[in-house]
DNA sequence: TGTTATAGTACCCAAAATGATACTAAAGGA
DNA sequence: TCCTTTAGTATCATTTTGGGTACTATAACA
């Protein structure tokens, strides 16, 4: 989370403020489904710089949101997955993604990441 | 929209830059079946100085979520109200409401705003 | 003549968020 | 001995965001 207050205005904000960093939406969206590894997640979001990265994950995981899982291998692995708090916002970004497509598509808009939006199963 | 690119990196991107403003959401979610003047939204969210609400309020009407009617007294009337296109954001904010009210209570946070979730009709 | 109401603006400053670039450890293999 | 791999850090600079305070116009009213 960002802000550190008990006290929130409205509960959406304290939603916005677990999702809205600014690369939180997108590593969510990636991890469903999906166990990743650091690297894997740079490739797939190379416009955000490793500290961004890290700095992103690390309050995501501080968030409960994800799961961080550190193997004593050199070099070193590091597996990133949602956790059950993290799979229950996924009908937010479901929404939000359905609510995003149709606007930019309706507004001549483009999107760079070719996402698929995810199946049933994954 | 705080960004003016006309690519995103994914929808969720998108629909986070409509909406993840500061008094965004708040705004939205008190003009949800409601027209409100300015001062009524200065009075709901006094923790907004007037030159952030009128920050919030002109990009809202940019991103045309919200419609700003001006009437032409003194002195001076302004109305606010959700465009279509606001009203269609309406599922979004209350599945973060809702989201963000579990995990608020879960959590034993509070809230200070006491707005109840908004019925059918309004 | 002075006061009130309304919807803002203007100006300046502080803090937070983001970015660029370079750097590290440590084991295994060439 | 040097190179490669991986998951980051460290440092510094810049951009973006947010906040404080004071100020404006104009008609109606006392």
């Amino acid at each position: 989370m960002n802000s550190d207050c008990t006290t929130y205005h409205c509960p959406v904000d304290a939603t916005l403020d677990m999702i809205g960093g600014k690369y939180k939406a997108l590593i969510l969206w990636h991890l469903i489904g999906n166990t990743l590894r650091f690297g894997e997640l740079r490739k797939l979001i190379p416009q955000a710089t490793p500290k961004m990265l890290t700095q992103q994950l690390r309050e995501l995981e501080e968030d409960h949101l994800i799961i961080r899982t550190v193997y004593p291998v050199v070099p070193p692995k590091v597996e990133y997955m949602l956790s059950d708090l993290g799979n229950s916002i996924r009908p937010i970004l479901e929404t939000m993604y359905n609510w995003g497509a149709d606007y930019l598509r309706e507004n001549g808009l483009t999107v760079s990441c070719s996402m698929k939006f995810p199946t049933k199963d994954s």
